[in-house]
DNA sequence: CAATCTAGTAAGGAGTCCTAACCAAAGGAG
DNA sequence: CTCCTTTGGTTAGGACTCCTTACTAGATTG
């Protein structure tokens, strides 16, 4: 609402602003390919640089050899600007990476974890797992982002665990855990929240500003991208659709992870989705199979009238252990395309997403600290 | 993502960007008080508004009369700046206002509408509404802002007719009808979801930044608000929650509007909510309106956990014709208090929340264009 | 009437960015 | 090899915006 009031400092972060970004989209410039790419005259970049080195964001890289022409000096993002952290925890394990800000993955290490493990060691997994990491790389983090197989609290980044939902990871709080090794703030969100950031930006949703990324897995979950942004919802907990009513067997009308259960798809003394027999049984190419995958196909399609009712995506994408397998989406898509308002329904597509779209997020925000950090303070070295 | 270049231009728009908005939440001000009020010093502001004098979008108004010390001259943003058209479509009527960038409403009028009107009458009523409009308060209007209670197509301003829905209004094209009017820009969205932006500026969502505004009427809608913005999706279309999944009577799982078939709640031929009969059944005191009640309760909640699961709203507003009345809504709320992610539901209580929620809107497009007119052409009038 | 308070202006300075011109050094053409 | 072109970088000067300080003008208050 309030404009910023005017000043000549403003001006001048803005330059050093337009000066960091370009070089964190180059390994290393001259001071007159800064010039030239960002339209700014020579001597004010001149000067920004001067003041960037100073302040130690920025640093001389040697000379330019090739090319004709006087030499100049090469400058790129001083290592002092740090990495930051990402994080992938998954009940088979933990993966962690450092990335600079130009996007580069460092340095990659992962901790596995077996199917009884608890919290405890998903605890320690991750602590060891950044350990290992920062022994490989040595940089300072500044911030992480943390990708997490559970839902996660908008306010804490506490993993939460929702009645009648597996609890996959357990009772897990990575900031806390993160803290000693991580200088600013950690962001934590649900596996499928970043997968969905992924396909956004580099998947089968490029460019799609409103759509929806199904889930279908041990656990149930959906992610919503609105305007072009992965909306999570006052407590962190869009998505988390197990107690959504649907259609089940015959017709009744059940919370979709009640479906599951009258199909005797749980797994023992669990609230976890059996996908081993899920998957057992859908291939058995008998009755039974194309029963079942009718059932679960108006199930899923009562879960995406919801999402059509109250997100209005352009498009579904279906993703998870089961969720992707071709026999689901296509009876999901041929059972929703008879419906009052069909989307059009396609499998994911990429590895890792969730890594992916988290990585994504770390450099953005990594690039936003160095770009604040200059701001403040110029600061008068030597 | 790329900065934009630094340049002293920027700067003095930013001055006189501090000037007009000042001038906007102020009917008139000496050139001190903008100053004291922006912290921008004296001498600039009186440069500004020079600027801002000779570009016509700031008038002298005459001296100030009152207070001690020296007098000193009014300015105040002069009329050429123009208006906002603000239109109201239901059934019942058209109503249309002119607000000025202070958000003072500087004309009303209102034009009827039959209860058999199509749309080429309600066209008609808003074309003459607007002309009333326009011959009382003589004013360019820079821009317009339509509710109409039907869904509307979030690229063409059109409403549009879903299958099983009622279409109130009927195939109108507000801003077609508008252009004459109307310099610059049409904006058109359905009356529930100016509600709640109106709920939310100043109703009981005031500062929520998550929540869902259920209206149960002649229509079934929704509006949802998420990160303290209303959500339109792809189409324009989220909140047309007719086609949702949910529990119908005795458990079987239908989509909500057919619940209202299969209670023999439809108005003759139409899929119109026969709102009449429903409260006359629910304002008899016996066992049957106890049951309708609570069949209504849960298939209302079926809807409610669809917005839970999908849009983790921190509190529900219920609002319409029969989903505000005391019945209704006690009874969702105790049938929803008892789910597993319950949620604090409300009674709408503001009035003509819709007018509410576009005048905020348009007052908001008006500043932002007198802002938009100030920077690029300084313009050297006598 | 003097003191005080407020509105507005004038002068000068700090700071940012720009253009134009210049210097320095390397590669290529003859 | 010499000269020209190309490129990186600096210097000088100017335009412009904002600020502080000091001043004037005009009204009220004691």
């Amino acid at each position: 609402m309030a404009p910023s009031k005017p000043s000549l400092e403003m001006l001048r972060a803005l330059t050093d602003e337009n000066v960091l970004r370009t070089l964190m989209d180059h390994p290393r410039l001259t001071r007159a390919e800064i010039a030239a790419r960002t339209g700014i005259s020579r001597p004010t970049i001149s000067d920004s640089v001067l003041r960037l080195s100073a302040s130690g964001l920025v640093a001389d890289t040697g000379e330019r050899t090739t090319g004709r022409g006087r030499v100049g000096s090469y400058y790129a993002l001083a290592a002092s600007v740090g990495a930051a952290l990402v994080a992938g925890i998954t009940p088979h394990g933990v993966t962690a990476e450092a990335v600079d800000a130009h996007g580069t993955v460092l340095a990659r290490s992962h901790s596995g974890l077996g199917h009884n493990d608890g919290p405890q060691q998903a605890a320690l997994a991750l602590a060891s797992a950044v350990d290992e990491l920062a022994a490989a790389s040595p940089v300072t983090f500044r911030t992480a982002v943390v990708s997490a197989a559970d839902p996660v609290d908008r306010d804490t980044g506490r993993l939460v665990h929702l009645p009648d939902a597996p609890f996959l990871v357990g009772d897990l709080d990575p900031p806390t855990v993160l803290a000693p090794h991580v200088q600013g703030a950690v962001f934590v969100d649900n596996d499928v929240n970043w997968a969905a950031r992924a396909e956004h930006h580099q998947g089968c949703a490029a460019g799609v500003a409103d759509f929806v990324h199904l889930h279908l897995g041990e656990g149930l979950g959906c992610a919503v991208v609105n305007d072009g942004t992965v909306r999570r919802g006052h407590h962190g907990l869009v998505g988390e659709i197990a107690h959504l009513w649907t259609v089940g067997p015959g017709g009744t009308a059940m919370m979709f992870t009640d479906v599951f259960a009258a199909l005797g798809l749980r797994r023992p003394a669990s609230t976890a989705i059996d996908t081993a027999t899920l998957t057992a049984r859908l291939a058995a190419d008998d009755d039974e199979a194309a029963q079942l995958r009718a059932v679960l196909a108006r199930a899923v399609g009562g879960v995406l009238s919801a999402a059509v009712a109250l997100a209005d995506p352009r498009m579904v994408i279906l993703g998870g252990e089961w969720g992707g397998r071709a026999g689901i989406a296509a009876a999901v898509s041929e059972q929703f395309a008879r419906t009052p308002r069909p989307v059009p329904v396609v499998a994911a597509t990429l590895t890792s997403p969730e890594l992916v779209g988290a990585r994504a997020r770390a450099v953005e925000e990594l690039r936003s600290l160095i770009v604040r950090s200059a701001a403040p303070l110029p600061s008068d070295a030597t």
